[in-house]
DNA sequence: CTCGGTTTGTTCCCACGTTCACAAACTCCT
DNA sequence: AGGAGTTTGTGAACGTGGGAACAAACCGAG
């Protein structure tokens, strides 16, 4: 389930705030969820519950940390060293979560050789042998559009079967390969689609709630 | 809806092909939909297509923007200028879809005054005037999880009700504010998920098809 | 030991979104 | 003009996911 994290991360607070154990409605509130979805999203996982008390904090982390499979470390490379490239090579988020960024690749030579988060940048062939020798499964695409689908092909040619995707363009790959599409224009544009319609509500009934003649 | 972007960059796209015109099947497939599902899409907007010939490209762009209002200026403000708020400022797919970032702000007094992406990083104090002077809909938090929801309060009291937000955490805000959660590291424990699947499945059932004894 | 209060796990129901299938409508060719 | 071919728009079935409600199970007090 996409959630998980959600409510691994609500677990985590609540593990800083000293909490030895959690209802369901506690821990649904924290996650912005109902907790009827939360009770049966986590017996999905099994029953780590305690009926009349609720959940313990650290045992239920551990078991979704387990399902989601933090407990082991995921090499990841990230492709295309741009501004965005640059932020998530830096982004702590990442490495603090059982993901460790084995490489940065890119295809401008100019790029290559830098040092960028601690680590030196090189060229996009040495694709092949870095997800060889740290056995990566996981890719980060981070160029742009234009180049996106072969960075995609090589990726999967390599052997890497997750691939998680900032660059604009809907990427086809074989089945068996998982993508997920991190879109931030689109975002802003959906947002911007609900504004609008805020704003034509507000212009027919105006915060008084009278309708102008 | 929000595949309405997607449809929009599909029809950019077949744009610069060349094409003057498309069925629902060739835009289904650029945008990576079924044809039956973009065509229901497409009908809650009106009648835009022609039987037996398909929708006229250069219209039905004009029609989805005007739709998204991306006919219109929407004004932004980004709070958090580390590393991703720098990637968002330099961001071009932003200022190139109507959103104008009209202002960079971050609490630390450290980082007012340099200069990114052309602005000037600015104090978080001046959120309400700039807020009133810009009349801005919209707001990006890019700050860490702990200060997110400050921001995001100050936001909506300044009149701001469309928040995308980057800090990992969820935010609670008022009825009639969006919120829109962009969350990097989710996106790769939810692919570390179906990678560690896919590797289970693998381990009974290796390439050759026979289970091992 | 028993009883009341509490919380999980689960079942049932509803509503939404997706997909199939087909009628209506348009173009082109003869 | 008429018919064949094509494509949109939509009505109906389908499946999936969410929410309310309830039974089972656990704790603590007396």
């Amino acid at each position: 389930m996409a959630r998980l994290p959600v409510y691994l991360r609500a677990l985590n607070g609540l593990h800083e705030a000293g909490a030895g154990t959690c209802s369901s409605e506690e821990l649904a509130s924290a996650a912005g969820v109902n907790s009827a979805k939360l009770r049966k999203d986590l017996s999905h996982l099994g029953s780590y519950g305690t009926r009349g008390v609720g959940y313990d904090v650290e045992y239920l982390r551990y078991q979704i940390s387990r399902e989601i499979g933090l407990t082991q470390d995921w090499p990841v490379v990230i492709v295309g060293i741009g501004n965005l490239g640059h932020a998530l090579a830096n982004y702590s988020g990442f490495s603090s979560r059982g993901f460790r960024t084995v490489a940065l690749l890119d295809a401008d030579p100019a790029q290559q050789g830098t040092l960028v988060a601690g680590l030196k940048v090189r060229s996009f062939d040495e694709l092949d042998a870095i997800v060889a020798e740290h056995r990566v499964a996981i890719g980060v695409i981070a160029t742009p559009a234009s180049a996106a689908q072969s960075v995609c092909d090589a990726m999967v040619g390599a052997g890497i079967r997750s691939i998680l995707n900032f660059a604009p363009t809907v990427l086809s790959v074989p089945a068996g390969v998982d993508i997920r599409m991190v879109d931030l224009s689109s975002e802003l544009q959906i947002l911007a689609y609900h504004e609008q319609r805020k704003a034509a509500a507000d212009a027919t009934v105006p915060p008084g709630g009278v309708v102008p003649a």
